[in-house]
DNA sequence: TTGTATGCGTTATCAA
DNA sequence: TTGATAACGCATACAA
């Protein structure tokens, strides 16, 4: 005999395991205790639909009561990719990443996938090489991208290349059904501004968001069409710029409120700026709504809990998360071929006290 | 012959891959260009120190010119554990979530590992074999805690017993250094409770934090100290129980308000709760700071969007995110042995504009 | 419908 | 200080 063969079909190699730590049960160990191949138990674990069923019956009778779980780095090394989803963004509303992330997450829950963070650097020269790698290297079953880096062509265009599945997610549809889930932005500003027009406002201010930014562009034209809709004249002094920042808000407004007249209302295009409306409001010393209404944009938590409350608008976050994951990894559920998930959601107007009629002077 | 060895030496092997992929170098790649083994490459990678100089730099060289990286997926399988970095958490606390995520990600910037979030469910009677079955199937290199469930030493026990490495977030010293980091509540509550005394103020309520988290402890202890230092007597009646969140502060204030004569000061133990008490000052008009002084804990982004901005206290949660990453792969770093990562961080007292004297009546 | 042989890219063992 | 060879656990091609 060449070889030892000292132990002829142990197969107990006990690895350096910290104590108290049994074995976990492989793939190996299902086949042998079921009298099949590691093959069977492989294409019972794929859901193969060429298998015997009561075959499978054995074999997953075996598996539940092993508690066997394929091991996952196994599989990303065989497949070639790995069960992960990444999650890639460059915002910075806390908000608005954690409420997609507690959406993906629930897509996620009872699945084998796991959601990994990648916070980018949109100004960075490397950015595109920087997700290039970690795309790669990772082998991303697929990535969930968010505003305003989503809105880049090239990082889709980068996924496509790598063959790394991607929704995207933004204020407009950028791409087609599979790749996106879309906000109504335009829709729902326009809306907002007809709330305000409809309590009698004609000299309504906007903070615009930063250029650059697709969300910002369409809130504005959002805005633009129903003033104009309503024959209402938008003179360039009432337009000042933001940066969705609450600082970017204050200063905005200063400017605004030193218009004379000034503006009975300001819509700001996100939240944090409308907390800095009534923040430099009431510097001011002025009364929120009776001297300014201000509507805001996202319903973010701060926009219930400043005084008086922010009239915003709502758009379904955690259910765009969930949307999006679900598109991502509907090819691997059993009974996911049949329902599509939507790619254009709808927000809505949230009303607070934030808003009145103008005051008669 | 018995095999076919029809391609002798060309492992080429061109895989699915996606059109535009080059397949990247594999460790095979390295060891052949550069005329050493797949062993010695390994060793190299993995900065063994029984290794020629010259040898070294050869196939550093190669590696450089051919941008190889060496596989997660297989090191992982090889290892029998993953380059992964867990956040565990079940906190409502968006914002500290999303700080702690940064502090993380700053300290993994530039390594192999990455993050990936896992929310769990304190209520829930399997969390802890959630955990148990994520922690193994993943089997992660560690993960970070996050309180409150930090707080629970059955998981701290779990991890141990898993064999996975971890470190815990807290409001006190619950585990030795290198399991732990934590901010000192109780001194920077009892603090901040001084300030409130030196302005003038001995009628303070309290709204508590919710029971059977260890910070609303420590922050209440803290606030209770400051007063039995001064002589201060605390009536039951000024101690309201809260959730940390709005509403809760909401409700609080309402009943420390009824009472007659009413506080003149209120200490909130965290920001959530704070907005609330200032939320609830307004709804009866009160003025705020002149008829009730406000203090928070946290300093969220919330803190400094009010009005008045609230005084608070700030904690350094990314550098605390920061040094509990940095805890868990010390290992695997090269300079890292004799840094000694911090295990209990300072707190600080934000003054902003809800404090003032009482007013004299 | 099932099994055999082989590959995935890395690390570990042990001998040279 | 290095290298040949065997794991690691699972999936695929192809044969039975």
């Amino acid at each position: 005999m060449a070889k030892p063969s000292s132990k002829p079909a142990a197969k107990s190699a006990p690895r350096r395991e910290p104590a108290g730590v049994q074995a976990k049960p492989t793939i190996n160990d299902i086949a042998r205790l079921s009298g099949v191949s590691k093959k069977t138990v492989s294409r019972v674990i794929n859901n193969s639909p060429l298998l015997n069923e009561e075959t499978r019956e054995r074999v997953e009778q075996v598996i539940r009561e092993t508690g066997y779980v394929p091991n996952p780095q196994a599989r990303a090394l065989a497949l070639g990719r790995n069960f992960l989803i990444g999650l890639i963004h460059d915002n910075p509303n806390a908000q608005m990443i954690l409420n997609m992330q507690q959406g993906i997450l629930e897509a996620l829950r009872d699945t084998d996938f796991e959601l990994v963070v990648r916070p980018v650097d949109r100004g960075s020269a490397t950015m595109l090489d920087d997700v290039r790698s970690f795309l790669t290297r990772q082998r991303l079953y697929g990535v969930v991208i968010l505003p305003p880096i989503s809105e880049n062509s090239q990082l889709a265009a980068l996924c496509n290349e790598i063959g790394c599945r991607y929704v995207r997610m933004g204020s407009a549809i950028l791409d087609d059904a599979d790749h996106m889930v879309a906000s109504n932005d335009r829709d729902a500003v326009a809306e907002a501004t007809r709330y305000l027009i409809s309590q009698g406002h004609t000299r309504i201010g906007l903070v615009a968001g930063p250029h650059g930014f697709r969300s910002a562009r369409e809130r504005r034209e959002g805005f633009e069409a129903a003033l104009a809709e309503a024959g209402i004249k938008l003179p360039r002094s009432l337009v000042a710029d933001g940066q969705y920042t609450f600082e970017s808000g204050i200063s905005a407004t200063d400017s605004l409120l030193d218009l004379s007249p000034r503006p009975t209302a300001i819509f700001a295009c996100n939240d944090e700026m409308a907390a800095g409306v009534l923040f430099a409001a009431r510097e001011r010393g002025l009364a929120v709504p009776d001297d300014l209404s201000i509507v805001g944009f996202d319903d973010t938590p701060i926009a219930a809990r400043v005084w008086p409350p922010l009239t915003t608008v709502r758009w379904p976050i955690v259910a765009m998360g969930r949307s999006a994951a679900l598109k991502l990894i509907s090819g691997t559920i059993a009974h996911a071929e049949d329902v599509t998930e939507p790619s254009l959601f709808i927000s809505t107007l949230i009303r607070r006290g934030s808003v009145a009629p103008p005051r008669k002077d």
